[in-house]
RNA sequence: AGCGGGUUGGAGUAGCCAGGUUAUCUCGUCGGGCUCAUAACCCGGAGACCGGUGGUUCAAAUCCACCACCCGCUACCA
């Protein structure tokens, strides 16, 4: 393989170690990540990939809370279960040193709650509290008091009466009834949602805070400098927050699971650091780690400090390439937040004022950050409260991997949402990645078998390079669209250049007809013909190469078939389709797929919801202590439930999903209510309904307009909504029991 | 309502930032061919006033303005 001395960094935001992964973070930031290491590798270049498990946060000592478990509990199940699906999925990770030698580099899926990961976060914070990147100031903020013990409390939170128009459920800091905004000290009758019988006050708390406005001017420099390489949601993203204004970010909190403070005295014992300023800085003390934990012993030529290559701008001024993988939702966050902590890394080493362009021996920002938009499914957002998803661990178990990869990087939300949809799974395995792809192979396979008896590649003797300079002039530009997409992060566009050589490969064999050579090979015909077929051999051992970063496991399996003894690793991506030498496996070839069949996916995948569904049921009563779940009759006959006849039906002015609705809810008397229906029902379509709704429920503000009541209706899991309707004949304002 | 994204043949999409010959690809559909291959493969056809209305320009899917609808986050809500 020819040298190329580029150095690569891939990174992938990490996952949240707070559930399993789903086919959203697969799409969005796993799948894209390791398909350019792997073809970053394929380049020869020398390229190391750093992720790992975000562990610290509140969500996660919720679910601990919740489960009677630790935090450290739940990161240790979740981290091992991700690395696991991950693995399976046929990602990098397992190499933790590169196969072709460490000075390539290797890979490390590593976790937040690496000791030697807080050490570096607390060394970082040192350094940049004394390059003055970091302030203290006094803040006020809310918390619970509950049997003596203090818990500090996120305005979200917190609810209370609004101070202005006295509306229950005002929010910390904003009334959503009547718009207004105040200090915090103004709400009244302040409580906790986590717990609501504890007393909550306001308590005076010191935060550090990141220096965010000073990197403004840099940022907006270099946001500038990056429009040609940012993708359109990136550019605006970033944009917007610029636009805003960039203030400073407490990068502490009032909280004990995270990184302890390297700060002397009492009142920082009990805050650690804020995850989102600790957890991108992974990018940084996993490539450290990774040099330490590997390269050393794997020989590195230059030890622990082998992470320099990938991370520091060289004496030639040349940034090592840093590609990083998200979602949209983590844009500000590797445009603005991250860079700005490196810049203020480099300002502290060195004494001098931030700067965006790097010099010799700094650390480098990004080269691009190709964020993803949102896979959903049917048409939804994956949700885990409401079982609304594919998790990767089950359906690693059932289906072959290369499918899903296939499928996915097909359909990658580069530009704008995707959906996952089974039909179109079955349809895209079945048609493309068998039809067209693996059908070829097959093809190509089976009919050189059919020759007569050999030990070595029958179609040797045939080929003839000069019958075919068209085919690999344009086999040729496919590869180098393919190559060029690669470059600029664009999948679809890649695998569909790769997938025309495929198909280039089908109609080369429709036109050459070897089968009608098979048994009588001497005509001129037969010669041209079986050279056809002996080229499309040679198109096999291209594909296997250009398609493992989408589809390793078959293309490994292929390569073997073939019986390519060469190490696949050391196939140049470039000269993939230019090798003219014939290998051999005498065995017999197997397909490398099985079709999918939609019925029976679609049948087990409800019978999954089913089974999830017993459970939830037999588990609820159990949950809360039996009984508890029960209500009186005394109870149930308090609510005024009433039939009632829609009268009008318009939007409401201040909110999207609201209709205010006017009843007739008894002889010549009608009340309002809002009803969250819009988007489920049409004003017209609701017009005339015959209802039910609660009449003597307190009456309360919604965005403005007082609501008398409440609409019944019904909703399913896959949010269906249906008002309920009184079988005719019912007068307006008949009780409901 | 605030912020962001979208609207292109029956479905899903590319092209839009850097305006310019017959608007891309996949699926579906119709017709023909092949029979080696996993009912797979190959060739050809039909099908789009590029969401609407104005504007800029010699020229607009592409730039600008306004409008409509859809999605996500936040809010609200059955």
């Amino acid at each position: 393989m020819e040298a190329d001395s580029e150095r690569v960094a891939i990174f992938m935001a990490w996952p949240y170690a707070n559930g399993p992964l789903h086919l959203g973070h697969v799409a969005g930031n796993c799948l894209p990540a390791d398909i350019q290491y792997k073809y970053e590798r394929a380049r020869g270049r020398s390229v190391l990939m750093c992720s790992g498990s975000d562990e610290h946060g509140t969500p996660i000592t919720l679910t601990a809370e919740q489960n009677g478990i630790s935090p450290q509990e739940v990161v240790d199940k979740y981290h091992g279960i991700n690395s696991k699906s991950l693995a399976d999925l046929g990602c990098s990770w397992v190499d933790n040193v590169d196969p072709r030698g460490v000075d390539f580099g290797g890979t490390l899926y590593n976790r937040t709650s690496d000791p030697m990961h807080k050490d570096m976060v607390r060394i970082v914070f040192e350094d940049l509290l004394d390059a003055g990147f970091l302030e203290r100031t006094t803040m006020q903020q809310y918390c619970s008091i509950s049997n003596g013990e203090v818990r500090f409390l996120p305005d979200r939170y917190v609810e209370g009466t609004c101070p202005v128009c006295s509306a229950d459920g005002a929010r910390g800091d904003q009334c959503d009834d009547c718009g207004s905004t105040y200090e915090a000290n103004q709400l009244r009758n302040p409580v906790s949602k986590l717990d609501p019988t504890a007393s909550v006050e306001i308590r005076d708390t010191d935060h550090m805070f990141f220096r965010l406005d000073l990197f403004q001017e840099e940022l907006v420099e270099r946001s500038k400098a990056r429009t040609k390489v940012w993708k359109p949601n990136v550019r605006a993203m970033t944009k917007n927050w610029l636009d805003m204004g960039l203030r400073p970010r407490a990068v502490t909190r009032d909280i004990d699971w995270g990184i302890t403070l390297p700060l002397e005295g009492e009142d920082w014992d009990s805050k650690r650091v804020y995850v989102w300023f600790e957890a991108v800085q992974g990018y940084y003390t996993c490539a450290r780690i990774w040099a330490e934990r590997y390269a050393v012993s794997a020989g590195h030529k230059h030890g622990v400090d082998a992470w320099e290559n990938w991370w520091k701008v060289d004496s030639n001024g040349v940034s090592p390439k840093h590609i990083y993988f998200m979602g949209k939702d983590n844009i500000p966050f590797h445009t603005i937040i991250w860079p700005s902590i490196i810049m203020a890394m480099n300002a502290a080493a060195s004494g001098n004022p931030p700067t965006c362009e790097p010099l010799p021996g700094e650390l480098a920002l990004e080269s691009n950050v190709p964020a993803n938009e949102f896979l959903l499914l049917q048409g939804g957002q994956f949700s885990k409260s409401r079982r609304h998803g594919v998790w990767l661990p089950s359906f690693l178990e059932r289906y072959d991997p290369d499918t899903l990869r296939y499928y996915l990087s097909i359909n990658m939300p580069e530009g704008h949402d995707s959906d996952f949809r089974w039909d179109e799974y079955v349809n895209r395995v079945n048609n493309e990645l068998i039809g067209t792809y693996a059908n070829f192979v097959h093809r190509v396979l089976t009919l050189a078998h059919r020759l007569p008896n050999h030990t070595s590649n029958p179609l040797e003797a045939y080929y003839d390079s000069s019958l075919h300079t068209e085919h690999a002039a344009i086999v040729s530009e496919y590869l180098q669209s393919a190559t060029e997409s690669l470059e600029r992060q664009r999948f679809k566009e890649s695998l569909r250049s790769i997938m025309s050589i495929a198909q280039l490969g089908n109609s080369i064999l429709q036109e050459a007809a070897p089968w009608n050579h098979i048994k009588n090979t001497d005509s001129s015909d037969g010669i041209k013909s079986l050279s056809s077929l002996a080229y499309c051999w040679l198109l096999c051992k291209g594909l296997a190469v250009t398609l493992r970063p989408f589809i390793p496991f078959q293309s490994d399996r292929l390569w073997e078939m073939l019986g390519c003894t060469e190490d696949i690793d050391s196939v140049s991506w470039l000269d993939s389709y230019s090798d003219n030498s014939f290998s051999w496996n005498s065995s017999k070839p197997n397909p490398l797929f099985e079709r999918l069949d939609l019925e029976s996916i679609l049948k087990h995948e409800k019978s999954l919801a089913d089974e999830e569904d017993s459970k939830d049921n037999e588990s609820k009563p159990t949950q809360g202590g039996s009984g508890d779940d029960l209500i009186d009759y005394e109870d149930f006959v308090k609510v005024e439930m009433r039939t009632g006849k829609i009268l009008s039906v318009e939007d409401h002015p201040n909110a999207d999903k609201l209709f205010v609705v006017v009843i007739e809810d008894g002889p010549d008397s009608t009340r309002t209510v809002c009803a969250g229906l819009k988007g489920h029902y049409t004003a017209s379509q609701l017009e005339g309904l015959d209802i039910v709704f609660v009449a003597n429920l307190r009456p309360r503000k919604l965005r403005g307009v007082l609501s008398e009541g409440m609409l019944l209706a019904a909703d399913d899991e896959d949010g269906n909504v249906r008002v309920l309707t009184p079988e005719d004949g019912m007068p307006p304002g008949s009780l409901v029991r």
